[in-house]
Order: C-alpha cells, then sequence, then structure tokens
DNA sequence: GCCAACGTTGGC
DNA sequence: GCCAACGTTGGC
C-alpha cells in the first residue's frame, strides 16, 4: 500500500495510537475495491513510500479493520470531498492498517535487481495503482531474504 | 458506447 | 519540471 511519507509516513503512523491509521484518501475504484472486497483483518501489508527522495518499502503492516466509509469524503474542506457521497450512500471506503514493523528502506533499485520480484504489479512499467496485491512468495523472499 | 481532452500519478 | 502511462469526464 503506497503512501506519501510528506502526508502520512511510517514514523507518523507509529505515533498514532495503536500504530494504526485509516487508510483515507484512495479515490481510484480499482484500489477502493481491493480494500472493499479483498482485504481482511490480519492480511499482511507491504507499507510503501511514494512520491518522496526514497521510495520504496519502507516497513510491515496489517489490516487492523474491515473497510467502512472514507471519512475525508464528507468534509468540505478537505480535497478528498466528494460532492456525490453521502453517509447514506457512500462512494469511498478505507480499511484500517497497523504498522507492526518499521524495517530499513528498500528502495526501488534494490526491489527491481531482483527477478524473484520482476512481476510485483507494483513494480510494474507504469503502474499507478496504490494498492496492489503481493504474492505470498514475493512476501517471503522480502521479508525472509530482504530483511534478514 | 465511443473517444478526445483533460487530469493525476509518480519516478526521475 | 518532465513526461509516460492511464483513469475520468462529457459531448455526441
Amino acid at each position: 500500500m503506497k503512501t506519501e511519507p510528506g502526508v502520512v509516513g511510517i514514523d507518523d503512523v507509529l505515533a498514532m495510537p495503536n500504530q494504526t491509521v485509516d487508510w483515507w484518501g484512495v479515490r481510484n475504484y480499482q484500489a477502493r475495491n481491493f480494500m472493499r472486497d479483498q482485504m481482511k483483518v490480519g492480511d499482511k501489508v507491504l507499507f510503501y513510500h511514494s512520491s518522496c527522495a526514497e521510495p520504496g518499502i519502507a516497513g510491515l503492516a496489517e489490516v487492523a479493520k474491515l473497510a467502512y466509509p472514507d471519512r475525508k469524503q464528507f468534509d468540505p474542506q478537505s480535497p478528498y470531498f466528494d460532492p456525490k457521497a453521502t453517509p447514506e450512500n457512500p462512494r469511498w471506503v478505507n480499511v484500517d492498517v497497523r504498522v507492526t514493523k518499521k524495517t530499513r528502506l528498500i528502495g526501488l533499485a534494490e526491489l527491481r535487481a531482483h527477478p524473484e520480484l520482476a512481476r510485483m504489479r507494483v513494480l510494474e512499467r507504469g503502474n499507478r495503482l496504490s494498492i496492489t496485491q503481493v504474492d505470498p512468495a514475493e512476501w517471503e523472499f522480502i521479508t525472509k531474504r530482504l530483511l534478514k
């Protein structure tokens, strides 16, 4: 799951109660659907920093709460406000994410250097999806090989 | 339903 | 700031 560290980075989440953040601000239907339809409490998450000096994996996390309406869609002051969304008929949802471990920064160049990770959606050319699936084998490689 | 125009993402 | 890639919008 991508986040901009200038907005909400891993250190910010670690400072939050229970090291948990609501993943507000997703405004892409495919990414929303991942949260709404597929993500379950306990699912493992790679916490990824994007749009910053050092893009890459910054930590490990897990889903802490099933998808529910994104609070920002109802806030007229927010850039994420959606005038077509109502509490009765919300358009955007998010899960809660709990950071379980801050890791060393595994940068993009390092991720791309491993053939085992070549098929990761997040590394594909032109990928803009902020939430993408990770294969169990990719998770194992990253957590057992790169982080040892 | 098509598709051109436009907007956004995100690495560099 | 550039720009490739691709999602969204809206006229028809």
